[in-house]
DNA sequence: AACGATACTACGGCATTGCCGTAGTAAATG
DNA sequence: CATTTACTACGGCAATGCCGTAGTATCGTT
């Protein structure tokens, strides 16, 4: 056994102490979900008709529709989802090929 | 019959005639939206407990528990974003930083 | 000028989900 | 054995999802 792996250990044991302990940060990764989304501007921006829009995104129409008029607000996943598209496109129409 | 119907049938049929010509490009990129997403699977291939995946990803815990528990079933922007999570968490996290 | 296509607004309306809370079960750990 | 973590199960209201239809504005074509 290396002197490599005992450090491996010890650190191991110390976190493990320090999470018993209560010193360790038990806090979870939280991200920040926006609480508003301006839909007609992401999708301007990407130089699509409401209809493309949603066709290449995979949102139902009608929803795009509501949003944009304000009639409705998109709900928490949708407007996870609208900031991947605003930020990373691509990686919606990744994650959906196939 | 008035003259509105006739007007009707007639623009559907002209829309279909230009359809069989090949006149019309309707071509849209559309994405395939999954219909079921297993998101148990998704999230123990992550290593998460409930509240981390909804955490780290924005859901909302209680979305995650109807999901899991097959009270209720995703809805389209959710699986969407499902989907993300699963093929490319990264990008979820980046688009939600900052 | 009349027409057809495109893009969008506006909205009725039902089914479904989002999301909140609480109680109960099971396993691990001090 | 009491406590903590993780999860199941579910009541319940407000809100959105999503479908459809009608109406307006614009533009290129005939």
């Amino acid at each position: 056994m290396t002197k490599r792996a005992f450090d491996k250990i010890k650190a191991g044991l110390d976190s493990a102490k320090a999470y018993l302990d209560g010193t360790a940060d038990k806090s979870l990764y939280r991200v920040h979900v926006p609480e508003k989304v301006d839909v007609r501007k992401i999708r301007t921006r990407l130089g699509l008709s409401q209809e493309a829009f949603a066709a290449t995104y995979g949102f139902a129409l009608s929803a795009v529709r509501d949003w944009e008029q304000g009639r409705r607000k998109p709900e928490r996943s949708a407007r996870i989802l609208l900031k991947i598209v605003e930020k990373e496109p691509e990686a919606v129409t990744r994650a959906l090929a196939g």
